[in-house]
DNA sequence: TGGGGGCACCTTTTT
DNA sequence: GGTGCCCCCA
């Protein structure tokens, strides 16, 4: 880091007028946001109106003006990526001396660098690991079975999200409300809340959650603590401030009471994340909370052009909890938002892709494109159809790389040498690859550990010292702790990655899959390489686990001419020339799941989650439908959204030249795909529209020859007592096709089904009688 | 102990 | 269409 100071680099720059550079073509509004650095502000930034540059040079203004050093700056965004970006363009306005912006970085791996120093004032130490939620759930199935609990009708997954509910609200165990403890287990919610807290503190461990609670404990109960951060922190600045739930807003008003120079910047119409405890009430609360703070709107919007802002504004509208403000711009109004219906999913792409081709032909980039979509398993039609067409495209999102099984089977194996104690690393890998050591054993090397205090890893090696474990288990057993005691000693001597390749070859992981002859074996062999290479650019074991702990992939994002996937919560902060908007289907989008669970609340949100996506365009935005979708490898006629009639006609051309659906004004008419000499007319959905046009009907579910009726597994096979089914009855099955019922045994059915010519049973049917 | 067949349930969205 | 669980057999 440079030794001069900030202040006299920026001032040292010769300029004409006496403003910095950096001041340079700011608007009113945003010059205001800039430079109203004392006491609280709220920035209200409207999509698109220039609110990172807002930010960026507010934190540039502050270090340059000499008001505060790099480290006395606390900055927080929500992703990692939109961190660097910041620090990025900090740098490049005020010349490298950036570097050390320490406290830049998202609120959870801010709460991860307080809670490495101070971890043993809630019971951790320094050294403690952070669970991810793969490790999590399998903790509280553990944790499950050991009170007894049928893990059928109170599932893992629901007791992790109640307990991430419960802190993202910024609750621990004894602070739960009366109600919350019989949402689980008959009341026992609160009682497993607290063991679920005392493994974790026994594991050394924390989840994700902790990582914000333990700093508000910390916080709350260490007043020295706390005041040493208050002097530290001379400013801070809070980025998409309307997505911080009760949790965050607490640690935020912790650390800023201090300096009291608050500086949240949000937009009530960009909050997406209610789901995950978001409270749009704190941007909307904040004058009460920070009496005297400035509100400075942002309304120019410099982004997008005046139909993409209009369509998205005037959708916005049928909202009715929001602030209300109004973006405007000076763009010309462009291109009207294009709305097109499909006949189904596999349509869609290959009409997504055709518009792709086109708007390269005419010069354009594949990066100047992304095709947003609500949930990721509508990522695969595209994917299917991009390599079918060798168009370039990166996924952003989905199944993410830490998260790959071979990934965490190789970081278990690192943890369990780096610390014995890991007992849930210890459980991951014992037995693969495959040493003979079955859940038997395991189970009563777990039982063990617990009467014995100790670690799985300690408990196993006592009873190889007695004969509880014999034969194939006990070799295996034997073999593997004393390659756990030599990987130990080599890693004394060895760097990180070059011991994760040793460990892999030595435990025979590699060779597992090399064998292993399913087609994602290689690419799991090369995800393997991959890792050991990541591991090289981190110079520590560790500091490499803290990174892979809170780094998502949209964080990895690399540049290069490629088509952007991803869903629309990833899309946030992030705008491009064209977007896609393909599902916009009653049902996928609003999503029926989340309107289920949060009805009007819900469906608002989902409402802003349009809103956000359709902001990102710059230049182009396209809506696409479709009467036919395949969820849940079941065809389902769907309808267009309910955000396709709150567009504003005006802004927007229905354009229903490909596939068919008649859906009132604009969509009327059946007509055929556009590119006959692209497009695969032997797909299931072209044939179904050409059975269903023959046949005069309007949309067709896939249904079957007439005289076969839709069988389901595990449909009822008696309805009181009497079968519903009779043999001969011709059924159709989504996954086995036509059949012939030929048993009908009390509560077995026996079908035989014919597929591919051949004749074979492949399902018996159990079903109680309603 | 481990593999294979047969089935149920499934999926939002992410730090 | 994919996964994870249960049950049965070698």
């Amino acid at each position: 880091m440079s030794s001069i100071p900030l202040s006299q680099q920026a001032s040292a720059r010769p300029r004409a007028s006496a403003d910095p550079a950096y001041l340079d073509g700011l608007n009113p509004e945003q010059r205001k946001a800039v430079e109203t650095t004392e006491g609280p502000v709220l920035v209200l930034a409207g999509a698109g109106t220039g609110k990172t540059r807002v930010l960026t040079t507010r934190l540039a203004h502050i270090l340059a003006t000499g008001k505060a050093w790099p480290s006395q700056i606390l900055a927080v965004t929500f992703t990692n990526k939109a961190a660097r970006e910041m620090k990025h363009r900090v740098g490049s306005i005020i010349g490298e001396a950036v570097e050390g912006l320490p406290w830049l970085g998202t609120f959870h791996s801010i709460s991860a660098q307080i809670l490495r120093r101070h971890a043993e004032l809630v019971g951790l130490k320094q050294s403690f690991t952070i669970l991810d939620t793969d490790d999590q759930l399998r903790l509280i199935k553990q944790i499950l079975e050991a009170e007894n609990i049928d893990a059928k009708r109170w599932t893992p997954r629901y007791f992790a999200s109640l307990v991430d509910g419960w802190k993202n609200r910024a609750m621990t165990p004894d602070r739960i409300p009366e109600e919350d403890k019989w949402k689980f287990a008959d009341g026992k919610a609160g009682d497993l809340y607290k063991l679920y807290q005392e493994r974790l503190s026994v594991l050394n461990a924390c989840d994700f959650g902790d990582l914000l609670l333990h700093c508000i404990t910390v916080f709350q109960e260490n007043a020295d603590v706390l005041a040493d951060f208050h002097r530290k922190f001379r400013y801070v600045l809070v980025d998409e401030y309307q997505d911080t739930n009760v949790a965050q807003y607490l640690w935020l008003r912790l650390l800023a009471r201090g300096s009291n120079n608050l500086c949240c910047v949000g937009d009530d119409d960009q909050s997406i994340y209610g789901w995950r405890g978001a409270e749009v009430d704190n941007i909307l609360r904040f004058e009460t909370d920070f009496p005297g703070a400035a509100v400075i709107r942002l309304e120019r919007n410099y982004r997008s052009t005046g139909n993409i802002l209009a369509a998205a504004s005037g959708l916005i509208t049928a909202n009715k909890a929001r602030l209300g403000k109004t973006l405007w711009t000076e763009d010309d109004p462009g291109e009207k938002v294009q709305v097109s219906g499909l006949w189904d999913g596999e349509a869609e792409a290959r009409f997504v892709a055709d518009e792709i081709e086109s708007h390269v032909r005419k010069g354009g980039k594949h990066d100047d494109i992304a095709v947003l979509v609500r949930a990721s398993w509508q990522m695969r039609a595209f994917e299917d159809r991009f390599i079918m067409l060798g168009l370039p495209y990166k996924v952003i999102g989905g199944p993410r790389f830490f998260e790959r099984a071979e990934i965490r089977d190789a970081l278990a194996y690192l943890r369990l040498v780096r610390s014995e104690a890991d007992d849930l690393a210890f459980e991951r890998v014992i037995n693969t690859p495959k040493r003979g050591i079955g859940d038997t054993s395991v189970q009563k090397i777990a039982l063990t550990a617990r009467s014995a205090q100790v670690s799985m890893a300690e408990a196993a090696r006592l009873m190889t010292q007695t004969d509880e474990i014999r034969g194939k288990a006990r070799t295996g057993l034997i073999a593997f702790l004393k390659d756990l005691d030599r990987w130990r000693e080599q890693a004394e001597a060895m760097r990180h990655d070059e011991l994760a390749e040793v460990i892999l070859d030595d435990s025979g992981y590699t060779a597992m899959w090399r064998e292993d002859k399913s087609p994602q074996a290689a690419g799991r062999l090369d995800n393997l390489k991959e890792l050991v290479r990541s591991m090289g650019e981190f110079d520590t074991l560790e500091s490499f686990l803290e990174h892979i702990a809170l780094v998502t992939d949209a964080d990895r994002m690399e540049d290069g001419d490629e088509i952007s996937i991803m869903t629309l919560h990833a899309a946030k902060g992030l705008e491009f020339p064209l977007v896609f908007l393909p599902g916009w289907e009653e049902t996928v989008f609003p999503s029926q799941r989340s309107m289920d669970e949060g009805g009007t609340a819900a469906l608002e949100e989902e409402r802003r989650l349009a809103y956000v996506g359709i902001t990102r365009a710059r230049e182009r935005a396209v809506i696409t439908f479709t009467a036919n979708r395949m969820i849940f490898g079941r065809w389902q006629n769907v309808i267009p959204s309910r955000f396709v009639d709150e567009l504003p006609p005006d802004n927007c051309e229905a354009k229903s030249e490909t596939g068919y659906y008649d859906a009132g004004p604009g969509f009327e008419g059946v007509s055929e795909p556009s590119d006959p000499f692209r497009s695969s007319y032997e797909s299931p959905g072209w044939k179904r529209f050409q059975a269903s046009k023959a046949a005069g009907r309007r949309a067709d579910p896939g249904v079957i020859d007439g005289k076969a009726q839709l069988i389901e597994s595990g449909d009822a096979s008696s309805v009181g007592g009497q079968s519903k089914w009779k043999p001969g009855d011709r059924v159709f099955h989504q996954k086995f096709g036509y059949g012939v019922v030929k048993v009908t045994d009390g509560a077995k059915l026996t079908v035989a089904f014919d597929k591919a010519g051949v004749k074979k049973v492949v399902a018996s049917f159990v079903g109680e009688a309603p």
